[in-house]
DNA sequence: TTACTTTGTGTACATCAGACACAAACACTC
DNA sequence: GAGTGTTTGTGTCTGATGTACACAAAGTAA
């Protein structure tokens, strides 16, 4: 409930992140931006910002999705919120974070003059991070590795259309480790989360792959690994 | 990130709502409180308040736990933020609910004259609740569930010593379904989440049970069921 | 001593997970 | 148009795990 217990005239400010992943050059990339505003000048950051007074924080992370990668339909989920009072060195700001994830063919990264700089980062080998973002970074990848293993949040990483090999690559890419070719695609065809669409894609100077596409393409929960 | 990218001077304020389970007779309960204040005299809530200056949520709803319950080392985690502009009628509020799980023999209810009436409410029969605090229960509900499932959470509902099949209990009472007796002996012993201690609780008219106890009463993370 | 109640234990069967290798299809080159 | 290179696509076997199931043992109370 909402009543004041504590005397508490509060000047909390509330703002939002988000952690925007995508999966590009064999990597799991987290968006970033460059500060300009003292005193983190050059310092990187995941976006974000002091949400309005009439948005919720959903509506404030899709609006900096958006606005930095052009996309509209990735998936977007409230991840925690982060409220250590010493968190933001300029006044006591809580932040609630949410996870992005967008398919790389759709981003068009769009900085504006408020920034430095934007862009991906390996999650492996990230810059040094302002306030408490290493570890926000840090919870975002445990929540999606822990979402891809049982539910089929892996349509938000890929095209419409794709390969087998491709969602493969996502899985491994994300977990860290191998995974095995036939057990994978048996898995993902006998759970029913990929259909085949008959379609090939040509090009390479091998054999054709089958294009597949998610039978849907928002959040259910099944255990794919 | 948090710098302003709104005008945005905000007079937002920041509560921390705490829902509080146990398991008693034979039922998942819920700690609800009866509020006095207007608009809401009368409505049935769950318990929390506006977070002072230099607080963390948690540490506000340890604070709440302790001044219902009496109880202190609880198991309690971070659930969820909730922030519709309209959730509550007396201004923007938002909300961090937490989940906290308390052993039933601990607690001492505490009421204050600041509510009606403080108790527990079978989960499934909850009263009509103020703000959105029916969708936060239910959230907690399934938070709950998920995490019996693959933690060892369930040590925060029980004593230090307790038989299994009281263990056994807990689990089919939350997630409402039986659980096979030696299956479930089996595999809570073979995982090694709980040991013997070798004394047995004697009393009943019937073939006395041994008192187990759990190896590790933080959280783990292991397949249960 | 008997009756009653709850605890404590093992096995068989079905299902699932994990390891593993080779032929098929295309592009490119000569 | 034959040969080479590269990636796709497919099935089976084995060990591990999950699931169903019934009865004797140990107390108390009469």
């Amino acid at each position: 409930m909402t009543q004041p217990k504590q005397p508490a005239e509060q000047s909390i400010k509330v703002a939002t992140d988000a952690v925007i992943f995508t999966v590009r050059r064999g990597e799991l990339m987290a968006l970033l931006i460059q500060m300009k505003k003292v005193p983190y000048t050059g310092k990187w950051a995941v976006p974000g910002g002091i949400i309005g007074q009439a948005e919720t924080t959903e509506q404030a992370a899709r609006r900096i999705l958006t606005t930095q990668t052009g996309v509209s339909d990735a998936h977007l989920e409230q991840l925690a919120t982060f409220d250590d009072p010493k968190r933001d060195k300029l006044g006591r700001v809580i932040s609630v974070a949410y996870v992005a994830l967008v398919a790389s063919e759709k981003v068009i990264l769009k900085t504006t003059e408020k920034y430095a700089d934007v862009r991906w980062w390996p999650t492996s080998k990230l810059p040094a991070l302002a306030y408490d973002h290493k570890d926000m970074v840090a919870v975002a990848v445990d929540r999606l590795r822990a979402k891809l293993e049982y539910t089929n949040v892996a349509w938000s990483l890929l095209p419409p259309q794709f390969t087998l090999t491709e969602l493969q690559e996502i899985y491994e890419i994300i977990l860290g480790r191998p995974v095995d070719k036939r057990n994978f695609r048996r898995r993902v065809l006998d759970l029913g989360i990929v259909v085949g669409t008959g379609t090939k894609r040509m090009g390479g100077a091998h054999r054709p792959a089958e294009l597949y596409a998610f039978k849907r393409r928002s959040m259910e929960y099944i255990e794919v690994l």
